[in-house]
DNA sequence: AAGTGGTCTAGACCACGGC
DNA sequence: CCGTGGTCTAGACCACTTC
């Protein structure tokens, strides 16, 4: 009887149950979590199922496993490759954040951008600008561009507060998957350096980023530039 | 009976055996690769097996399942997130590949990068400065450090061509596993503009990477300086 | 010696895709 | 309708770590 009760796979309850564990703070890094045997029993499942569920988390990098010894709770978690939106990443710092909306409203005629968001090229986009500032100094302006057909009504969003992602996410439905993105480094224009409050021709950190809905569609299409001293990018490769 | 003839486990076989028919292009994207059962009647294994062979390519994006119609072959493959030697981008964009090597031998005092490399403060370190070249313009300024004790006659190997990833794979049976990059941007001082070929101030792309290999020890440190006009960088994030 | 993760078997039912 | 991937069972043996 495969997802016995509600409709969620038991691989899937097993990880959220774990998650919480380890989210409420019940679970510290470092911390043995059931073995695949104690899952199986707890959960009455088989253990290919329990190992399932772990097989999930380790990929995730949140559990770590040691042949013969047990698996652990991960290490403090760097987050690696993951999409967040400016609020959380000042979040995941403990740093306050705060935007000024420079601009926000609809424009058409950007068929580049459009091209970008795989929509036809006369297509009315929202266009909001931003400048990102943290500990009370400027460290970023990010441009973002959505379908206006589709999302028209963040004109009129409360912007100041609540992240984009947020909005996005709650009132539109809308569950974002990945991001791609292309980086480079550019030199600040008079603009863009007056609104970060830095000289003209400084290194800037180039990203730009279209990010994909769960559904494969391409959702937002964002130009950030950021003050270099200020801000480092971590990644991470796989070989 | 596990790992039935030689010692690889046979989730592993059956990859090995379906990346050979892809990559000798026996395969092309979009192809139906064998399903499950396929699988599971060929390689004489259970489901469970075959299953976890294909979750595995999956995972790394090399095949797209849909349920209800099978296993195919994912498109061309833009290799996000993937840890490749400049030779192994640099072919894999179809470019030709060359380098300078600048210096080539062992230092000590670097206090800053032994520790990045998880060493004592004192270790001696070889360092190798390369400048990066494709077609015929240099693009970028590359410099290794590895520790000494261990890759000290990498200071004699022959750099000028074959790729450092290919000798210490090949020579030093050392398996790279990942690689964590700190990416911003700078200006360019007046050595790194002469050996690039631009002008000092100009905006480069720096990249650290510590390259870990399997066994989660740091093996390299490397630092480049890109020419922002020439290169840059594609990532994906994931929510 | 007991427990753990890693691998594997030989089946099973379901929802969905394509014909 | 048949074949597919997605999920799951109730066991098994091995190599390894921990005690």
């Amino acid at each position: 009887m495969p997802e016995s009760r509600n409709g969620t796979p038991a691989y899937q309850r097993i990880q959220a149950a774990i998650l919480k564990r380890i989210e409420s703070g019940q679970l510290r890094p470092g911390d043995a979590v059931d073995s695949e045997r104690q899952l199986a029993k707890i959960h009455r499942v088989s253990l290919m199922t329990a190992r399932h569920a772990l097989a999930v988390l380790t990929r995730d990098g949140l559990v770590d496993r040691r042949p013969g010894a047990g698996t652990f709770v991960a290490a403090p978690k760097i987050h690696f490759n993951k999409l967040m939106s400016f609020s959380e990443q000042m979040a995941s710092r403990s740093l306050p954040a705060r935007s000024k909306v420079l601009s926000c409203g609809i424009i058409d005629g950007e068929q580049e951008i459009a091209a970008r968001l795989a929509l036809p090229s006369e297509s009315r986009l929202v266009k909001i600008e931003r400048v990102r500032q943290g500990a009370n100094e400027p460290f970023a302006l990010e441009t973002c561009y959505l379908s206006a057909d589709e999302f028209g009504d963040l004109a009129k969003a409360p912007l100041e507060r609540g992240s984009l992602f947020s909005i996005l996410e709650r009132d539109h439905g809308l569950s974002l998957a990945h991001a791609d993105e292309q980086i480079d480094a550019t030199a600040a224009d008079p603009r863009t350096a007056g609104l970060l409050g830095i000289s003209r021709g400084q290194p800037l950190l180039r990203i730009r980023q279209v990010i994909f809905s769960t559904e494969g569609k391409p959702a937002i299409y964002a130009l950030g530039l950021y003050r270099s001293e200020r801000h480092t990018l971590l990644i991470r490769r796989y070989r």
